[in-house]
RNA sequence: GCCUAGAUAGCUCAGUCGGUAGAGCAGAGGACUGAAAAUCCUCGUGUCGGUGGUUCGAUUCCGCCUCUAGGCA
């Protein structure tokens, strides 16, 4: 059995979702997303999340999969996708992979390997660490790092800290640099055979379209979408309230919900939201630049003729 | 009409005791392997509002003009 894939990758708001439900009632193939927020139940307006009508009777894995109570990371994403692409391939038909979480669609892509880690062991590490921080400062970090794994305390800018930590904390739980840990993962081949899409289009237009999403995200009701979620127990530090449009909105809809004066403008966090979303998006690009096995197809190139794209995919 | 404060990078503003200027944000490029919608790195020439004067030299001091905000009539 031939196991081939296609996968759909591009920045949020390029159209990746119609794309895709097009191309796989032409092939009747299944969907299965890659994106790290819209996997969460109930955060749908504000990750544009495809509705059911859309769906045009094609099923779609990795949406609404976990609450949002429940925090994902790339070790369980991955596992799970596979788990999908398998049960699609045994009915003979094509995965399609949609997303643009470019990290995520990676690992499944390649296969990566993420050992086994005890949540409690990590916790006292991180604790120890943090503390030591606290009493020697962040030199603490640098010099012990320095110690049992020179090639990411050299690669690792001094300033991300987050990466730095995890190095840190990724040697002591195994004891092995994670600098060999990956490399030894970047050199590993792509798994599937299969087509690699990279959809993207002009900045300007790209940009203007992600505007307008977040007008209609206000207009379709995100704000009553996080004041419900805050009222069954989401808390701020969740890490599905790390998504864009859901964090800058956190804090407004918490006053909103206990009758405290709101003394933040609507607009501002508006702006911030589009602003955000317009970041995210240039760091999705840039990613996906990054990676050889993509090509890239420019929207505009097809003067935004989604037949023509699907054309073009098919007879590649 | 008068008074006061402003006018400097796309935006918000700092600064130059007179030797043609710099931050944040935006923008562009990049990194990334258990927070990834996260985290981090690199990149700053702009008639310093216009005009005249003082000066070797003015964006900086002085005069006038234009515009903006606030106040007084």
């Amino acid at each position: 059995m031939s196991k081939n894939i296609i996968v759909i990758a591009g920045p949020t708001c390029v159209g990746k979702t119609k794309i895709s439900v097009e191309l796989a009632k032409e092939i009747d193939a299944e969907i299965v997303s890659c994106d790290s927020m819209q996997i969460y139940k109930k955060l749908n307006i504000g990750t544009a999340k495809i509705k059911e009508s859309e769906k045009n009777g094609i099923p779609h894995y990795m949406i609404d999969e976990i609450e949002p109570t429940v925090d994902i990371n790339v070790k369980s994403f991955k596992e799970m996708a596979h788990q999908y692409i398998n049960q699609i391939f045994n009915k003979n038909k094509t995965p399609i992979l949609v997303g643009g979480t470019g990290f995520y669609l990676n690992s499944i892509l390649y296969n990566n390997e993420f050992p086994e880690e005890n949540k409690n062991d990590k916790e006292k590490i991180k604790k120890e660490l943090d503390n030591n921080i606290s009493i020697y400062g962040i030199e603490f970090l640098y010099n012990e790092l320095k110690k049992f794994d020179t090639v990411s305390y050299q690669k690792i800018d001094k300033n991300n800290i987050n990466r730095l930590k995890r190095a840190y904390i990724f040697y002591k739980l195994h004891n092995t640099p994670i600098s060999a840990h990956n490399e030894f993962e970047k050199n590993k081949e792509v798994i599937f055979n299969g087509k690699y899409i990279f959809l993207n289009d002009n900045r300007e237009n790209l940009y203007k379209n992600i505007n307008n999403r977040v007008e209609q995200m206000f207009n379709d009701g995100l704000i009553d979408e996080i004041m419900n979620l805050i009222k069954i127990g989401i808390k701020k530090n969740m890490h599905s309230m790390s998504a864009i449009g859901y964090k800058e909105l956190y804090d407004y809809c918490y006053n909103k919900i206990h009758n405290i004066k709101n003394d933040i403008d609507i607009e501002k966090i508006k702006n911030e939201i589009k602003q955000h979303t317009r970041n995210y998006a240039k760091r999705q690009i840039t990613w996906f630049h990054s990676k050889k096995i993509f090509d890239e197809y420019n929207l505009k190139i097809f003067n935004y003729d989604y037949k023509k794209i699907i054309k073009k995919i098919l007879e590649k």
